[in-house]
DNA sequence: AAAAAATCCAACCGCCTCCTC
DNA sequence: GGAGGAGGCGGTTGGATTTTT
């Protein structure tokens, strides 16, 4: 059963590549390409196995990636991607221009994962420790899992951005007042809060008016439909009374339907503090149906940057 | 200065998916 | 439909290097 690595031919090299075979990979892929990566290494005149010239190749030789020093930047997005994706380096590595899935995979293990750790977070879950003591049913470990891994992706960017900026210290009920002026000279948002993200993007303006885009986003580059990750059309957000347009109706994309409504999906306040205590302020009586809606699709956003509001729905086949 | 421990990272291994026949 | 080949991916290893004792 299985096939045996193709290395297990008799005479094949294993090991370190010395300079030559360097050169010789180069030359020849310089001049022809890879073509089929099997048939390579006798084209080349090297006594290695397809697939490690492949690697080779991939993962040191080829002229378009950066080595070395990852930067707070790289490293940021790494640990947020990894909290949306876990362990999938390629898809990962997609975002990251220039290096290689095996260089992130081994930074993860070697640095991010190990202060993680530190920092008391369970580098698999990205969920903080003492959250496991606590948790529930295994039903519901799922969700809290995707939400505690927005949440410690969420925090380390905070943490990131509080130790580079001052940080901007909003009265939760008065989002909507903060100087322009301040927010024009951050050159990211000053926090991941949905609130202030929508007060930085749109400095001077009532808020209380925004929409966020119509159309899809964040790009369909980087969202992976398959991770049960859909973006919504159109969000409208009103004087702290919520209400959104566009969203009563399934989505459909790639063949999969997405109910955003589905009650199976649970929360946690956790997740979202300032906003859960706003929420509280409006319930029960003066939450309307819409705002319902709106407030269960609050629940579910999982990732956030300039310009894009990442939300989470289930699929259903 | 030497030994031991820790860290790093290139490379390998085996499994999986996709494609062709 | 399914067998087999090729490439891709993630987990892991082990030798080299660096740090600590």
């Amino acid at each position: 059963m299985g096939r045996s690595p193709c290395c297990d031919k008799m005479g094949l090299k294993k090991g370190p590549w010395s300079p030559e075979e360097d050169e010789k990979l180069l030359d020849y892929i310089q001049q022809h390409g890879h073509g089929s990566w099997r048939a390579l290494p006798s084209k080349a005149g090297l006594e290695r196995c397809g697939k490690s010239c492949r690697l080779r190749w991939t993962n040191y030789l080829r002229p378009d990636i950066k080595r070395g020093h990852i930067s707070l930047q790289e490293e940021q997005t790494i640990i947020q991607l990894h909290a949306l994706l876990g362990n999938r380096w390629s898809t990962i590595a997609s975002h990251l221009p220039q290096r290689t899935d095996n260089e992130i995979k081994n930074y993860w293990n070697t640095h991010l994962k190990k202060r993680l750790i530190k920092m008391g977070i369970d580098p698999t879950t990205h969920r903080p420790n003492n959250l496991a003591l606590t948790c529930g049913e295994p039903k519901d470990s799922a969700n809290l899992s995707h939400l505690a891994q927005w949440e410690s992706a969420r925090l380390e960017a905070e943490a990131r951005l509080v130790h580079d900026t001052k940080p901007v210290m909003l009265n939760p009920h008065h989002y909507y007042q903060l100087p322009s002026t301040t927010l024009l000279h951050h050159p990211h948002p000053p926090c991941l809060d949905i609130f202030k993200v929508l007060a930085w993007t749109n400095p001077g303006e009532d808020i209380s008016t925004v929409v966020l885009n119509g159309g899809l986003f964040p790009p369909a580059s980087i969202l992976n439909f398959s991770d049960n990750m859909l973006p919504i059309p159109t969000l409208g957000l009103c004087n702290g009374n919520l209400s959104i347009t566009d969203i009563n109706s399934e989505y459909s994309i790639n063949d999969a339907r997405i109910d955003p409504f589905d009650p199976t999906y649970v929360a946690d306040s956790s997740s979202f503090p300032s906003f859960m205590e706003d929420l509280t302020d409006l319930q029960p009586s003066s939450i309307s149906a819409a705002d319902n809606v709106c407030w269960e699709l609050m629940r579910r956003i999982r990732f956030i940057t300039r310009e894009t509001l990442w939300i989470q729905v289930p699929m259903l086949s």
